[in-house]
DNA sequence: ATTTATGCGTTATAGCATTACGCGCGATGT
DNA sequence: ACATCGCGCGTAATGCTATAACGCATAAAT
């Protein structure tokens, strides 16, 4: 496990991601009042942090809409896939214990090492759906 | 199903996409000679037609990678999901019949309605494995 | 033949991400 | 304590990905 010690800008920008309703672009975090009043103020600088916290598990990717969202839940065993709402923007996160086992089947059958999965739905949440 | 008539441009980016051995981005595909060679010259003119292609099915986009393939196999029933080998870049085409059963019972329990899903999977092929 | 929809060309611009360089701080080893 | 090594940071520039807005041309529908 590695050390959860963040530095300044890392915590800066998951406590804006924290407080978005929805994920963000790097450019709409660098835009968030409280990330320049402490001083951030260049794109890498965010991407810098966004890396780290990716790493970490604490932020996701979102491949789709090439987007960050703090993480939800404690799924330290497993990757998580992700439900976009097309309207709100909202993202539920949701396992992949079950999903992880027939790619890795259907890896092993093709000689494919798995490095890493990413599993994004794109559709309507219960609340817009009406 | 869609007509598949398809336009000139269609027609030419679609060849350039079938003669590469791996995914492509619009900005490789317009510097691909036979393309240019056609007249088309303006990043617009191939997202024009990716889009189409896309619609069709003839190609799929890579959304790891920002960029695109052209289609693999005839799966009419069903979502791709993609091996993509970190170091050839090469793309495998796999079915995603139990994938999607799985994520649709999920789905499902949020209350959630499925409109797209997009599974992509990076590692090493079986060459590269080595 | 007229209407309607779709594709096209051109230009400009918006949005996302990385490269390159040098500085400074904190951890490590001696 | 001191050297040094690694990492994060700041700044500036640049590169890559994608779309907006306009008007014209051609194909399809009635």
């Amino acid at each position: 496990m590695a050390t959860l010690k963040l530095t300044k800008n890392q915590g800066v920008v998951l406590d804006a991601l924290r407080e978005s309703a929805g994920p963000m672009s790097a450019y709409q975090i660098l835009d968030v009042e409280s990330v320049r009043e402490k001083g951030l103020k260049a794109p890498l600088t965010i991407y810098r942090a966004l890396d780290k916290l990716v790493e970490a598990g604490l932020v996701h990717r979102i491949e789709t809409l090439n987007a960050f969202v703090s993480c939800d839940q404690d799924h330290h065993t497993e990757p998580p896939a992700f439900m976009i709402c097309e309207e709100c923007k909202h993202i539920i996160e949701v396992g992949t214990r079950s999903i992880q086992r027939t790619v890795l089947k259907q890896a092993e059958e093709q000689g494919f090492q798995v490095n890493q999965m990413h599993v994004e739905v794109s559709g309507r949440c219960r609340k817009c759906a009406n």
